[in-house]
Order: structure tokens, then sequence, then C-alpha cells
RNA sequence: GGGGCGUUAGCUCAGCUGGAUAGAGCAUCCGACUUCUAAUCGGACGGUCGAGGGUUCGAAUCCUUCACGCCCCGCCA
């Protein structure tokens, strides 16, 4: 039990012992560390509800609290809570035993089929695909440390007119390529954007787009094949992008997954009332405030909506290992809500699944210093590959000022950057991506948490060396701090789960390093008295931050 | 026109759902390494919380009006 339960059940119990609601009686954290660990804001509200001056509601609660903690009054209504010494070395006692610093699992035995990542084939991933793939990689870890069973899917858009765009492109300027001419990612990423480019200024284009999209809907063996080789090239360089974020799936599934599907489901709508026809496309009537969502188009098309809709009907199908998920959670850009807004209640509708089953995890935008949706100096968007390679360069170059640089820690210190980067942002909001705040690394950065834990790992080296090993914890200057800060990670886990946010981890994973550090600043452990108990207790702290950093899949080097 | 999100320090952002003196990082300035990694630590500077009105003991937080910005709105995904 953390000092911060364990507390307000007392203070829970003596507001009503005390005659007033318990529900008043919810303890904090102290926004003024200068005068309490924990506060309790209750009194002011008992004071107002049973009419009595909140010292006197203070004073009536007071009487029945006990053990472990001081208290104080403080106007105009707080209970402030100090916590005792011995109460700090109690519970800092307690954490060393627990592998899990008494997380507990909010997300136990849930079912989880999270679909994030969600990169188009023939098109490289850019800057704009790391919130996706990282936020909902930070997700997967987060919920699986919190007791849920979770799967993967990268969903990826590999169906549509986009494909067509490429297709009717190469059919004309590389005709070779569609009689077998080997082709490679290389060539993919310039044919993708001129394709797209085309079919905006050129109608005649975009025409035959839509043309060579139906052959290939309808299964055109020239058009097949080389889609399949485009699929093949393309999974392969993403799959190389994924792995060096150290993002995974269970599922590689595609929107073309579930083209066999449509006919059928729409049909069955349609029987079922579900559904109607309207100006010659197949639409889904809300009625809320809603606009309809169009399943199929007026030339007999399917957009998007239709295949998100029989994607939820698959994955309660097919489910994932062992039967149907309890909830589907889409890692999607915000700017899709309106959409997933209508799938969801369309699914609903259908009587695929119920809508609290699906979860839209939105997203803002990523914006350039100037705050419009990032683009490079050139006016493109920046290649994952690109951003990774400028980072490594960065890390490389920090690291030569110590000495000799191992690629694979620099590596690993380019990674931290960007992913913490990216998880201590509110995903909600759109940030502003900056590549000179990216390649820094002071501060609140991934590095400084890797530097914090690695440095540790060094002391305790040292500290072994001249025979001095961790023993009972001591206390000393910031160690207050720092185990309340410790104590705070199962509150801290249970919010990030509840809100679906890694960023709140990320902001207590700083939080814990920062009071690391200025332990360690203030408490010396080589010749010290005291240590041994010093080292204990900043040891303690570090297997804290480096399990949280895993769960951001954060890599720890062994040196920097 | 309808709807969504936003506006907090020079810059980038927190602010745990109504409480104390609104907090960090960066930037600037001042300190701290002959001894544990200075990618660090301590301190200073810096804010009429977009504007007005309202709700109440109390508002960055709730309601309302307005301003500005971004985004979405039946046959692209």
């Amino acid at each position: 039990m953390t000092l911060q339960t364990a507390i307000e059940s007392k203070v829970r119990s003596a507001f009503e012992a005390a005659g007033f609601d318990p529900a008043l009686g919810t303890v904090r954290p102290s926004d003024r560390p200068d005068l309490a660990d924990f506060q309790c804001n209750g009194c002011l509200a008992a004071a107002k509800r049973y009419r009595m001056a909140p010292q006197a509601a203070y004073e009536k609660v007071a009487a029945h609290l006990e053990g472990g903690f001081e208290t104080a009054f403080a106007p105009p209504g707080f209970l402030n809570v100090r916590v005792t010494e011995e109460g700090l070395l109690g519970r800092a006692a307690s954490l060393a035993g627990d592998p899990r610093f008494g997380a507990g699992t909010p997300a136990e035995g849930r079912r989880l089929l999270l679909d994030y990542g969600g990169p188009n084939v023939a098109k490289e991933m850019h800057v704009g695909h790391l919130r996706s793939s990282l936020i909902g990689e930070g997700l997967r870890r987060l919920l699986a440390f919190a007791g849920a069973m979770v799967e993967g899917d990268v969903h990826l858009g590999d169906w549509g007119l986009q494909m067509g765009q490429v297709i009717a492109w190469i059919e004309e300027d590389v005709p070779e390529a569609l009689d077998g001419a080997p082709f490679d990612m290389d060539d993919l990423r310039r044919w993708y954007p001129a394709a797209s480019a085309r079919s905006k200024e050129d109608e005649e284009f975009l025409a035959r787009a839509r043309r060579v999209t139906a052959a290939l809907q309808a299964g055109e063996p020239r058009y097949r094949a080389i889609w399949d080789r485009m699929m093949e090239v393309s999974k392969a360089g993403l799959r190389r992008d994924f792995d060096r974020l150290g993002v995974g799936f269970e599922y590689w599934y595609g929107e073309s997954r579930y083209q066999g599907m449509l006919d059928g489901m729409v049909d069955d709508l349609l029987a079922r009332g579900v559904a109607e026809e309207d100006d010659g496309a197949v639409i889904i009537r809300f009625e809320e405030k809603l606009p309809p969502l169009i399943l199929r188009n007026s030339r007999g098309g399917y957009g998007y909506g239709a295949t998100d809709l029989a994607t939820i009907k698959d994955r309660v199908d097919e489910g994932m290992a062992g039967g149907a998920p309890d909830a589907m959670l889409y890692v999607v850009d915000a700017r899709q809500k309106l959409h997933f807004r209508q799938v969801f209640a369309a699914a609903g509708r259908a009587g695929y699944v119920s809508r609290d089953r699906l979860e839209h995890i939105a997203f803002g935008t990523v914006n350039g210093p100037d705050g419009k949706p990032f683009k490079t100096r050139a006016g493109g968007v920046m290649r994952l590959k690109d951003l990774a390679d400028m980072m490594l360069e960065a890390a490389t170059e920090r690291l030569k000022e110590r000495g000799e640089v191992d690629t694979d820690t620099a590596e690993q210190v380019a990674m931290a950057a960007v992913k913490f980067g990216e998880l201590s942002h509110d995903r909600e909001q759109n940030y502003v991506f900056d590549v000179d705040a990216f390649t820094r690394f002071e501060g609140r950065t991934g590095p400084y948490l890797q530097y914090t834990a690695v440095r540790l790992e060094s002391l305790r080296a040292k500290a072994a060396e001249v025979g001095i090993e961790p023993g009972a914890p001591t206390l000393g200057t910031g160690t207050r701090e720092l185990i309340l800060a410790l104590d705070a990670f199962p509150a801290q886990l249970d919010r990030a789960v509840a809100q679906r946010k890694p960023s709140v981890l990320a902001m207590h994973a700083y939080d814990v390093a920062n009071r690391i550090n200025a332990c360690y600043a203030a408490n010396r452990i080589l010749g010290a008295e005291d240590g041994a108990g010093h080292l204990a207790l900043l040891l303690l702290a570090r297997r804290q931050l480096v399990l949280i950093l895993g769960i951001l899949g954060i890599e720890v080097p062994a040196e920097m």
C-alpha cells in the first residue's frame, strides 16, 4: 500500500468517525512541499456542508487521526500531512522488496486489440507516423504491465485509390515494372508522391487511376501481380523502420484483407435496414446530429468507411489469440475523430460490437515551428529514417566529446531522445516539432533519463570496488522527496492507464530522475559514513526509473 | 453555416478535473567538479493564465459571450 492510499484510508475513516462524508477525505500530494507531503481539502467542503468553521471541522477529524504521520491545520482549511521519518524508511524498505513498486493491475484480464502505426504501402514512413507508432507501442507496454492481454495490428493502408494511382503511374512511366522489372523502396518513394500530385492536377489521370483501382479490386492479374510485389518491397521497408523504433505488431493486416467481406456486409446491412441507398450511394444514417457514414459510393466503390466497419466485424469474429477482444483501441490522428464516431456508431447499430468497446485514442498534429503541419526546409515531409539518422549523428557527436563512440550506444541515445520527445507530450495536444530542441540532450529529455541511470550503475560498480554494498536506506538531503516520488508510481500508473496516456508515466519518470539527481548531488556515497544507506536508496530509485523507461520503450546503455 | 480542439513566462509545455505563493524544460544571468559521469546540481530573472461577464468563501480550472488560431463536415484515405 502506498503512503498516499494508507493516509487517505485513515483520513477518510476519520472523516466518517467525525460524522462527515468519508468522500471528503480524499488525499493527494501536497502543492506545498515546504509545508506538507500530502494534503486533504475536505475540511473546506465539510465546513460548508455542515455549517461550521473549517478549523472546527479539522479539529473533529484530527481527533480521530493517528499513526505514522503528523497532521496540521493551515488556513483557510487545509489538512496537511507530514510523513514521519520512520514512515518514509518503512516505505523505502517495503519498496525494496517489490519489483512492481506497489503498482496494481488496473487492466487485469482485459483483452485489448491495439490499432496503431497505420502506414501506407508504397509510401515511406515519415515523422507523422511517429506519434501513432510510439504512442501505440507505449500503450501496448503500459497496458500489458497493467495486466492486460494486448495485441497490435498495424492496419496497413494497402488498398483503395492510392494504390490505383501508383499503379496507373507505373503503367505510364515505368511499364517495364509491370512486366516484372525489379524496383525497390527508393523507386516507390518517388512514384507515390508523383502519382499523388498528378492526380490532383490531372483529371484524366485521376479517372484512369480510378479505373485501375477498380480493375485491381476486380482481380486483374497484372495489377494484382505488381500490387503483390509492391506489398513485399514496402513491408520490408516498413519493418526496418518499425524495428529501429522497437515497435512491433502481432498482425500485419491491411485494408485489403477486408475487401472480400464488403459486398456481403453491405448487402446484409441493406437487408436488415441498417443501411440505405441514397443518391446511388449506400449510407448509414444516425439519429444524432451525426452525418451519415458512406459505405459504398455511387460508382459502386468502397471507401474506408466500409473497410473500417468490416475491420471491426472481422476483429470481433476472428478476434485475437483466444477470442474476441474486450475492446479495440485506435491510435489515430485526431482529425479522424468524426470518422470514428461514425464508424463506431455504425458498428453499434449493425450489432457487431457495443460502442463502449471501441476507443479512438486521438492524437494531435505535429507542427513545425511556424505552427503549421511539419515540413522540412525543402518543403517535404521528413522521412522517419532521415530523422533517425539525424538523431544518431547528433548522439554520436555528443558521445565523441567523452571518447570512444559505441554505435549501439549512440543509437540507443538517439532513440531515447526521439521516444521521450514524443511520449512526454500530451497526445491530445498538437505539438511543435523543433529539430534543434529534439537534438538537445539536456534537461527534460530521454538522454537525461538514461544518463541518470547510467551514472548510478557506474557509481554502484565503483562503490563495490571499495567494499560499499547497498545497505538499509538512510535519509539525507532530498531523500524525502525521492521516496515520495517513488511512492507516487502506482497512482501515476493508474492515471496513465485510465487516460490511455504514456505521457503521464513519462512525466513521472522525469520527476523520479530529477529527484535522484538532486540526491546524487547532495549526498556523497564513496567515503561517506551513511554511503551504503544512500546508495541503497539511489539504486532503489534507479530500478523504478529503469522499469518505467522499459514501459516507454527506452533502453539504458551501459555507459554514455 | 454546423461541429471539434486550442490560447498559461521570451520559446516549448505541465497544472492530477474548484483550493495555499500558477509549475517545469529551454534561453539569459549567478554559483557548484584536485574526491562517485557537470548530458548534472543549486539559485536568480521572467506570467493582468486570450478578453469581458457570471456561478461562490475561493476560478487557469465550471457556465456564457466575444476575439484569434488550427482542424473536421455523404461519395479520397
